[in-house]
RNA sequence: GCUGGUGUAGCUCAACUGGCAGAGCAGCUGAUUUGUAAUCAGCAGGUUGCAGGUUCGAUUCCGGUCACCAGCUCCA
């Protein structure tokens, strides 16, 4: 029988052959390299056999899907390791992820990473043997039985949830038998490099109510090398984590005696929230928008209305008691809380008077500060944080209006991300509510009309988005703009969402070119995020090494004798007169010493001066990470540094 | 909130199974006035996160608590 291959060869095999077989026919070099197959465009295991006119590609370690294989079947080695060392252990999940796997086990005893030698050692065994692994499929029935004789109940569980008719697949490798819907490498000895990494633990089907499981991380490679340029590589990663490194430069500290989740900016991470909520607020002002400046906290009262008091009361920190039911304990009594969000006040603003539609669109901004209760383990760095500062906006607009705007609020932050140099570090995400689900505002024909309205803008606007279902707000759908820290794990930057309730809820309204009174739709967006976690971003971007205009020191004039202090404070003040930040280092110490330090500072640009520059009127300049640039005249280098920081250069 | 880990001088780290808490850098003082990535010497620096318990004696052992870290859950 024929059949195709990638480059449109056809290729004559053996009737009933596999995808191995056929992988020999075109080279031994390939067969030894492949790890699985995709016939007509479906991963799949080698030993699947073909039919005549199937379109056949070789998976190999090369490929980001034949690494997946590699590191499922590795799990699989982790896990039979386990059963054999920890016979009592039930196995749970154990996929695949970005770099690596990991497998969710219940053991009896817990175990812990000085375990880690014992299974690595077991898992070599497994491999050493070379056990073929071999596909079986169940019937529902006799694959719960199976499960059931093994006592994995979590198994048990899983197959029950699969929906009816589904094939339920097993993978045999020696006396281990696992769930799974694979594809899997044709046997354990294809694994050459493997490595435990670490343990946590992980809730049974990502539920807090239920229990939590063991979790154990792992990576597979095909070299060992590449394990250890990994580990290397997380370590390189770790050295620009903005929450080491925003300490060590002194941007910002926590203090046991204030809290947690609540960190102080110190004098350079200030500095730098000013330099961007600045060029934030002067940014909306030229795009239309109204500088407000609202009150911190309100009465329950507020956050009634806007829903925040039924579906977000938890996370607020409340002034005064109250009962489970959002009650004061003692009647009477006025309850105060902290606000999670700028919206209802804005709302204020709308309401104070009333609005014709030629009024419209009504653009209100914000450098606001916000309080959430993030419970107490979430809390990470100036990531996330129980106090911060948001970019935030509400744009009350008409139906019609809801598409431009939102296209111009993305348009903004395009032009932040920018200036920031961060436009190709993000991605979008649309996330939208999940049915049924009492996290969301109920109206089911009003969340499928703006989800639908969204998808179309996102569509035209040509976004790459991916969909998340339960993501959205509790008011309306979002567009997210995510990016990933240091560690590889994601988080939202920015976000746009439409929100149909609240001009309802609020009463805002406004009176049209016909007379008569109409509910505007609204649009919460944010510029340039949260502050704080913008700086985290940017920390771990530049690991400290900020571009100009948004570095804290910009320049560092470092005198070599104490008879170029005068002068080194004059081209201090000079600068510091021509709005740039510059410090000068009149220490006691040798040139080199300054240097090393204001290299370690990381300040973008410094200027040895000795009696020759005093002399001339000159500055013999250093420009970070590349060292002695030459000397010219301090009016130049002044005009040079003027125009990197108002052009906001990004190196 | 949950699981696990960590907490010793400003920072990085020592201190054998419980027995007087130590070093480098930073800091201060003095000398040195220096030309492109660490000048020399001296001094000072601590209720070992906090409050308990066991013990003749606790940085070390035990339970509590606070903070930090990784993961889960959650999220801007």
């Amino acid at each position: 029988m024929k059949i195709s291959l990638k480059n449109g060869d056809l290729l004559e095999v053996a009737d009933g052959a596999d995808c191995m077989e056929a992988a020999k026919a075109i080279s031994e070099g390939l067969a030894r390299n492949a790890v699985a197959a995709k016939v007509n465009g479906e991963l799949v295991d080698l030993s699947t056999p073909l039919r005549e006119g199937d379109a056949l590609e070789i998976v190999t370690l090369k490929e980001q899907e034949g690494l997946r294989v590699y590191r499922h079947t590795c799990a699989h080695v982790l896990a039979q390791a386990i059963k054999t060392i920890y016979p009592t252990s039930k196995l749970a999940i154990g996929p695949v992820i970005d770099n690596g796997f990991y497998y969710d086990i219940d053991f009896k005893t817990p175990i812990t990473m000085e375990d880690f030698p014992k299974i690595e050692a077991e898992m070599r065994n497994i491999i050493k043997s070379n056990l073929p692994i071999e596909r079986f499929t169940l019937p529902r029935g006799e694959a719960i039985a199976l499960m059931s004789k093994y006592h994995e109940n979590y198994k048990v569980e899983l197959i029950q949830d699969l929906p009816e008719g589904e094939t339920i697949s097993f993978y045999k490798q020696g006396d281990f038998t696992d769930l799974c819907k694979g594809p899997h490498l044709p046997s354990t000895g294809k694994i050459k490099a493997f490595k435990l990494l670490s343990i946590t633990g992980a809730y049974w089907r990502g539920d807090e109510k239920k229990k939590m499981l063991t979790r154990i991380y792992g990576t597979a490679f095909s070299k060992k090398e590449e394990i250890d340029a990994y580990l290397q590589q997380l370590e390189e990663a770790k050295k620009r984590d903005h929450n080491k490194l925003g300490r060590d430069l002194g941007i910002f500290m926590t203090s046991e005696v204030v809290g947690q989740g609540l960190p102080i900016l110190m004098p350079k991470g200030a500095k730098m929230l000013q330099i961007l909520s600045r060029f934030v607020e002067d940014e909306e002002a030229k795009r239309g928008f109204m500088i407000t400046k609202t009150p911190n906290m309100a009465k329950s009262d507020l956050y009634k209305i806007s829903g925040h008091w039924a579906h977000y009361r938890d996370k607020m920190f409340i002034l005064g008691d109250i009962d489970e039911n959002g009650n004061p304990v003692k009647e009477g009594d006025e309850i105060m809380a902290l606000r999670p969000m700028t919206c209802p006040f804005q709302y204020q603003i709308y309401k104070n008077g009333l609005k014709s539609y030629r009024d419209l669109p009504c653009r209100y901004s914000e450098t606001a500060t916000e309080f959430r209760k993030e419970a107490s383990g979430e809390m990470h760095g100036l990531i996330r944080v129980r106090q911060f500062t948001l970019s935030d906006g509400h744009i009350i607009c008409t139906k019609e209006q809801v598409e431009e705007e939102f296209k111009r609020c993305l348009d903004l932050s395009y032009y932040i991300l920018d200036c920031l140099g961060m436009r190709g570090d993000v991605s979008f995400r649309f996330s939208r509510r999940k049915k049924g689900s009492d996290k969301y505002i109920d109206d089911d024909e009003a969340w499928d009309k703006t989800e639908a309205m969204m998808k179309v803008i996102l569509d035209d606007l040509g976004l790459d988005y991916v969909e998340a279902l339960d993501e959205a707000a509790f008011y309306g759908p979002k567009l997210d703009v995510q990016i990933k820290n240091v560690f590889g794990k994601e988080d939202t930057l920015i976000t746009i969402q439409i929100d149909f309730a609240a001009g309802h809820s609020f009463g805002m309204e406004y009176v049209d070119a016909d007379g008569s009174k109409q509910t505007p739709y609204v649009i919460h967006r944010s510029s340039i995020g949260c502050y704080e976690r913008t700086l985290a971003f940017l920390i771990e971007k530049y690991a400290g090494a900020f571009p100009l205009w948004f570095a804290p020191v910009q320049v560092k004039v470092l005198p070599i004798t104490d008879r170029a202090a005068d002068y080194a404070k004059s081209l201090t003040e000079e600068l510091n007169c021509l709005g740039l930040r510059a410090e000068a280092d009149f220490r006691n110490e040798k040139i080199g010493r300054k240097i090393l330090d204001a290299e370690n500072e990381k300040v973008p640009y410094k200027l040895v001066v000795g009696d020759k520059e005093v002399e001339e009127g000159t500055v013999s300049v250093r420009k970070r990470s590349q060292g002695d640039v030459g000397s010219m005249k301090k009016e130049d280098f002044f005009a040079l540094c003027k125009k990197e920081n108002d052009e906001k250069v990004i190196f």
